[in-house]
DNA sequence: GTACCATGCAACCAATTGGTTGCGTATCAC
DNA sequence: GTGATACGCAACCAATTGGTTGCATGGTAC
């Protein structure tokens, strides 16, 4: 399990912001900075800085298309968050040790 | 899903100390902050306040016994945060849909 | 009661960081 | 070509934050 971006993903979703970024870009599919910027109370630039550190993290695809860059999610490094939080909490929950068996059970 | 709470949860195991952190007591089942500052480059107050964020986002559980208090891993949060992951996830990873279902299977 | 842990609280510091403005560049429409 | 659009980059700012030192408090051991 890469140690170094599990890190990176925790610290870009530690950020509500960023969080709400991610949910925007799942729930259109596919949006640019400028975009989602319009709707927010932020300016093009900082939802842009927001948007690269989440590409750095993995989490989003930047894919530069004419004049404009779109971002969508890339679930993978979700799935090693997932599997450190389930590895932390399954000696003492049930339901995610068993979360647990069924994410190795599908793995590889 | 508690709202605020997802907030704070990844907030709180954004910081890399933090996360680390959260192992340590996993793997001791539980810790004091003296204990665990012993085997850190940090100062115990330090440590202290980390495991009171980590306390305040749900993660840990204080109890105090005497003149010492020591902190547990408390999974609940982390269950809700694998929900979110899942949630936004889904769509783009049938690993992670799968998992959703499991997930969703287990509660109640 | 006395010496010794283990904490809690407060003030203070340096580094990080989310956000802004300003400017230069490339692409699309006409 | 010309104007409008979508970016990227850099400098700069204020707020947050992880960390420290210092001190006061409350159990433990004897």
């Amino acid at each position: 399990m890469s140690p170094g971006r599990v890190d990176d993903v925790f610290a870009a979703l530690g950020d509500p912001g960023r969080r709400s970024l991610v949910e925007a870009v799942a729930g259109r599919g596919s949006a640019t900075a400028t975009e989602l910027a319009a709707e927010l109370p932020v300016t093009r630039q900082a939802v842009a800085k927001q948007l690269a550190t989440l590409a750095e993290a993995g989490l989003l695809r930047a894919t530069r298309a004419g004049r404009e860059t779109r971002y969508e999610v890339t679930p993978a490094p979700l799935e090693e968050a997932v599997a450190w939080m389930v590895e932390v909490g399954a000696r003492w929950d049930d339901r995610l040790a068993a979360l647990g068996r069924s994410l190795q059970q599908r793995r590889s």
